[in-house]
DNA sequence: AGACGTACCTGACCGC
DNA sequence: TGCGGTCAGGTACGTC
């Protein structure tokens, strides 16, 4: 489901029911999720106080009382639950039961995404947060950083976006958006890429705009109170195969396939 | 090192 | 109605 906006909308959405509330109850329905809970997860949560709640890429981040912090993935189609009007959903394998009353459900019928509990003081240096790249939406991101690491990369560019060793955030949609609005063809090789001012401008520029959106409904993905997003209205390429590009009138967006994943385009506007 | 492919898992959809 | 195939927003890991 997420990438970057979707994430940062439910940190945002879940941000006033978790922080400073003690998690009194934690159901886990299952064991395991894309990996197995943490050895003693359960116990360490219960009675924990959530002091606050981040988001880093594309994880979720609940800092807590007890000195370790919550990391939580939605990976593709996790999902977090506010609304009690929602019915149970046979997919709702954790729980949270908060000192203000509240109940959180996370539901993810694929089960591609996890949890896990690290150090607080070493969230930067852990397994799933260690290695990964600069945030797109800060002041590190530049166009002269992105050309710097693109520079020993062959492969095109597209696929490369979505490595979170380079840049984290950028996901299927929003690369195939950012290189849409940054007039370059998908299959550019990286480090032959001629504008990355534009492009930087661009990455940010698109997923600036999704967050102020709510972020893109699709499919399974709707915001923790139930409420949509409306990026998705905003796409030029993505999921549009066929349809005639709304910028140059002209031309048809192509859709291919790159390390196994759709990409789309238009071949008149991006060169 | 980088560029691939594979795996993880369920559900929706399509053509037969 | 059922069956098999394809596809889906992520990412760790294995291999060349």
């Amino acid at each position: 489901m997420p990438e970057l906006p979707e994430v940062e909308t439910v940190v945002n959405g879940i941000k006033p029911i978790f922080e400073g509330q003690t998690i009194r109850d934690l159901i886990l329905n299952r064991p395991d999720l894309r990996f197995p809970f943490p050895h003693g997860f359960q116990d360490d949560l219960n009675g924990a106080e959530v002091r606050s709640v981040y988001r880093r890429a594309k994880y979720i981040c609940l800092d807590l009382s007890i000195g370790k912090t919550l990391l939580w993935h939605l990976g593709m189609s996790g999902r977090v639950v506010l609304d009690e009007n929602e019915p149970d959903h046979k997919h709702d394998h954790v729980v949270f039961y908060l000192s203000s009353g509240h109940r959180v459900r996370y539901r993810d019928p694929r089960r591609f995404g996890f949890m896990d509990l690290v150090p607080s003081k070493k969230v930067s240096q852990s397994k799933f947060i260690g290695h990964l790249g600069p945030e797109p939406l800060s002041n590190d991101f530049t166009a002269n950083y992105l050309e710097d690491v693109l520079s020993r990369r062959k492969g095109p560019i597209k696929p490369a976006l979505m490595d979170a060793k380079l840049v984290v955030g950028v996901g299927n949609i929003y690369a195939s958006e950012a290189l849409f609005q940054a007039r370059i063809h998908p299959e550019t090789p990286a480090n032959q890429v001629k504008d990355f001012e534009a492009l930087v401008l661009a990455i940010k520029d698109v997923l600036r705009k999704a967050i102020e959106s709510g972020g893109s409904t699709l499919r399974d993905h709707v915001r923790p109170d139930g409420e949509l997003g409306y990026f998705q209205h905003h796409f030029h390429v993505y999921g549009k195969g066929g349809e005639t590009c709304s910028i140059c009138a002209t031309s048809k967006i192509q859709h291919i396939k790159q390390a196994g994943r759709s990409t789309f385009f238009c071949d008149l506007c991006q060169k």
